[in-house]
DNA sequence: AATGCGTGGGG
DNA sequence: TCCCCAAGCAT
């Protein structure tokens, strides 16, 4: 009696062998921690946006240190925020974070909430980190839909070498078809399958002689197909863009207390349109402000 | 909805 | 070397 694997019990495998695979291999991170707390879980979700782990790691330790709570944070300028944030990249983050924390200590009681809307509410937070936090700091049983995991279900279960471009409503559907039926095993899936997209199912070179679900791979058994969708924009050319100059500006801001004259702005770059420019959109987003015939950091 | 937004490591 | 990418978000 053979018997054609329906997609229920494709799923079912599916999530059982990687929830069982992640309970062996999971890499040892901070958040990860029996009791690491939902505060720890939403610093590290807005540090890991569009950052990679090892880097965040360590800014990650130093900032929890410092600011064990939301309201620690909140009763701090914006400065000190920034500053802390170091070199981690897109430093409107911890503005946002610190923004967050504000938000959080006024109208939460200094708790991090737990609803879906009401995180979805706290400036920079999407729809993937309000998941996150919802479950992996509260254990509800959410989709949670990030890059890797995108990668994984374009492969593994659509069988194309790469996702499609995100779309909401799909890709919750998707991840909805895999999801456990318990919360508990919900909340171990989503991190199972996000885990295999970042250390088996990579981007570039993914390691199917090791993949726990090799066998079940759509992608393995159509032989690999190469994508043939269309592709998001690549990024634009980083050197001599406007990005670069905000960063230099930036480092130049978070390495003293004292205010930045525009002499010293004007060494950071030979073309001062341009640095007018980027010193003129740092401005408009908060991360500086004029102070004592210079800039500094915002207060 | 397409674009802008840092930084650094790896293929 | 250059290009791609990394637990996204806001506008």
């Amino acid at each position: 009696m053979n018997v054609t694997p329906s997609p229920q019990t494709n799923a079912a495998s599916v999530s059982a062998t990687l929830n069982a695979w992640f309970t062996e291999n999971a890499r040892d991170l901070p958040w990860r921690r029996d009791g690491f707390g939902a505060w720890g879980i939403l610093v590290s979700e807005f540090m890991l946006q569009q950052t990679p782990v090892n880097r965040v790691i360590p800014r990650l330790e130093e900032w929890l240190a410092r600011w064990p709570t939301p309201a620690s944070l909140a009763a701090v300028p914006p400065s000190e925020a920034v500053r802390a944030w170091s070199s981690l990249g897109y430093p409107r983050r911890a503005l946002w974070l610190h923004a967050a924390a504000v938000q959080i200590t006024e109208l939460h009681g200094g708790v991090v909430p737990s609803d879906l809307d009401d995180l979805l509410a706290l400036t920079g937070i999407g729809d993937y980190t309000a998941r996150a936090v919802a479950t992996f700091a509260y254990g509800y049983r959410h989709p949670v839909v990030d890059t890797n995991t995108r990668r994984v279900i374009a492969r593994a279960i659509a069988g194309a070498g790469e996702p499609s471009p995100p779309s909401r409503g799909r890709d919750l559907e998707s991840m909805g078809k895999l999801l456990p039926q318990s919360a508990q095993e919900a909340a171990l899936f989503n991190a199972a399958i996000m885990e295999l997209g970042a250390v088996v199912c990579t981007s570039r070179s993914p390691h199917c002689d090791v993949c726990p679900i090799r066998n079940v791979c759509a992608w393995r058994a159509a032989d690999y197909p190469e994508y043939t969708g269309t592709r998001k924009a690549g990024q634009k050319k980083f050197e001599g863009s406007d990005r670069q100059v905000r960063g230099l500006i930036m480092a130049e801001l978070r390495s003293t207390h004292r205010s930045v004259t525009d002499a010293e702005l004007d060494t950071l770059w030979p073309d001062s349109v341009q640095l007018r420019r980027a010193l003129a959109s740092l401005l408009a987003d908060g991360l500086a402000m004029r102070a004592q015939g210079g800039y500094t950091l915002p207060v």
